[in-house]
DNA sequence: CCAAAAGTGTTTTAAATACACCCATGC
DNA sequence: GCATGGGTGTATTTAAAACACTTTTGG
């Protein structure tokens, strides 16, 4: 999450190609003391945080934090995030929505992971990798990653547009 | 769907105990060529068709449609109006949102028959009736509804506040 | 006794789960 | 040659799907 309290996310001020989804309308009257407030909450993804604090000098101050170790958050924020958590985490179990948290090439182990990390539980990687590949998923790049170990097949996502999908 | 195109829902004016639930808020600049009006679309649930005509004078002109077949409906309400659907279709399937479609007591021929035509497909029967006991959706009144033909044994639904459940 | 809706089981098929070892590389 | 992360297959369990007849009532 990027935190910027004074200066909440626009989306017109992301680079273009970060994927944007509508979360949820907050106007009860009470969630600002001093005027009643209706924000219109958007979910932003992207696999390069630099793109965001780049974008503009309004998010220069902003921070990353962990989803699961936010900081205090002003006003009903905290329930903001926990609303684009809990939506981000049901649609990666149905679309391929984790097209926007990758770069165009990354390894099989890279998916795992943030699959893993988002929900906040282990998988078998055989298992995983069966689903994700009868779902279609992902096209084989065919090159690989080299590294201190052994070389990892890169994959990129066959769609980067966000449609359903039968996975987990 | 309720359809009082001059005299748009409000929330505020149903009976207390209607079902509300945010849907998406529109802002399409264009939606209305006279101004930019952002519309925080909420669909509410009722058994009872009657109670939302006479909540209000602004609704009695209202008319009721087969969602199916729809009449033209002015600016991007039928967006709306199918946006309404798909939602309620989904949570049909994972939630116990049927129980404010529902009266107190109703039997199991009339649950499966709302089930069939929101989700527009024939169900089994047999199938259908396992796996709605299998979830533990309802509560077995004990009592049955006498008619023409065999009686039908009485359910209501276990709870009433809405739940994510697997069931379909 | 007949028409009409209510109610009930079993078999087959597909998907999910659980689980452990070999492989390829850099150092 | 060894440490490290990459990659693979099978057996078991569980759930989904397909399918047809008997029961109960009112008229």
């Amino acid at each position: 999450l990027f935190a910027a309290p004074s200066a909440p996310l626009e989306p017109h001020g992301l680079t273009g190609s970060a994927y944007l989804e509508q979360l949820f309308t907050f106007g009860d009257p009470s969630r600002d003391p001093l005027a009643h407030v209706v924000s219109v909450a958007y979910m932003a993804l992207t696999d390069d945080p630099a793109r965001v604090s780049a974008c503009s000098s309004k998010y220069a101050s902003g921070k990353w934090y962990e989803v699961t170790a936010l900081p205090p958050l002003a006003y009903d924020h905290a329930l903001v995030a926990g609303y684009a958590l809990s939506r981000l985490r049901a649609k990666l179990t149905y679309t391929n929505i984790a097209a926007h948290l990758l770069p165009a090439s990354f390894t099989f182990a890279e998916l795992e992971e943030l699959y893993a990390s988002v929900l906040e539980r282990p998988l078998d990687r055989r298992n995983f990798r069966r689903r994700i590949m009868a779902a279609g998923l992902l096209r084989s790049l065919g090159r690989t990653r080299r590294g201190p170990h052994r070389p990892a097949s890169l994959y990129s996502f066959a769609q980067r547009s966000v449609q359903m999908i039968e996975m987990l």
